[in-house]
DNA sequence: GTAAAAGTTAACGTTGACGTTAACGTATAT
DNA sequence: ATATACGTTAACGTCAACGTTAACTTTTAC
């Protein structure tokens, strides 16, 4: 009962099955299983991932291939997880980390940044909203 | 000597000449005055307009479109700074304010969604750096 | 079992935001 | 005064991010 066709995810995300369609085939939504006849099966993580996306597209102006690298890097750090960390490869997996750990870095410099600029721009909005309030104080007297 | 050629606001800016005019053409950049030849001739005001835009566009992810009704919000305010406000037509102004106060206030709403949505992500990417420095501290112990 | 609704791939169309090129006029340094 | 560096408009090219349409198959409702 935690399977969804491609138009139940439409209506949920508010996205068009081109869309959804096409979020797979560039790789920024990853591939739901198929029923016998070829249909895409969703699942839940798949309507939180799509939610996810949209809010980097619109909110931050990422674009798709952005988010396209965000998207690995989550999923390198899955991956990661999955493997035992006593092993003879530990070396590497290490270095992979500390790799991760850079560019997660960079992502939170970047939306750090993003906010500041955000927040400056909230200030010149609030003065207009006084040059107004003003002007219609002055009026309403 | 606060004249500029838009090879110099190109330099300064950061953007191309193309890209300047195309702003100009589409509205988001107030034109310039012209020499005798038809040079364009900017000024500060200019430039600090271009950086704006460049912030709305590429922090902020706003479209063009969308700064235009920005733009055109301000100019209908300082329109309105420029006339004196006891007269005959003062009705008309006050209206006219209330409207700009409408779209100024919907302004500042996105914009503090937008702030909202970037402290979500903000949080996903620290919890995506703990768990990275918690598996680089598991393997350096 | 069959019609209608919803799914599939594949290919072409559209729009925004510029880049590029052509064909030409203007400013400036020697 | 003339080369050359920079300006102008106008038109076509490009790329991302989908929309649209066609031609077809699968599910679902009755």
């Amino acid at each position: 009962m935690d399977k969804y066709k491609i138009d139940d995810v439409a209506k949920e995300s508010g996205l068009t099955k081109r869309t959804i369609r096409y979020y797979e085939e560039i790789g920024v939504l990853f591939p739901p299983e198929r029923s016998e006849g070829g249909m895409r099966l969703y699942t839940r993580k798949h309507i939180e991932r799509l939610s996810q996306i949209v809010n980097a597209r619109d909110v931050l102006g990422f674009s798709l291939m952005e988010i396209q690298d965000f998207v690995a890097i989550r999923e390198k750090l899955d991956e990661q997880k999955q493997v035992y960390w006593k092993t003879e490869a530990a070396e590497e997996k290490l270095s992979q980390l500390r790799e991760i750990k850079v560019m997660v870095d960079q992502q939170m410099d970047m939306v750090d940044q993003k906010i500041n600029k955000m927040i400056e721009f909230r200030k010149e909005i609030e003065h207009m909203q006084k040059r107004v309030n003003d002007g219609i104080s002055k009026m309403t007297t």
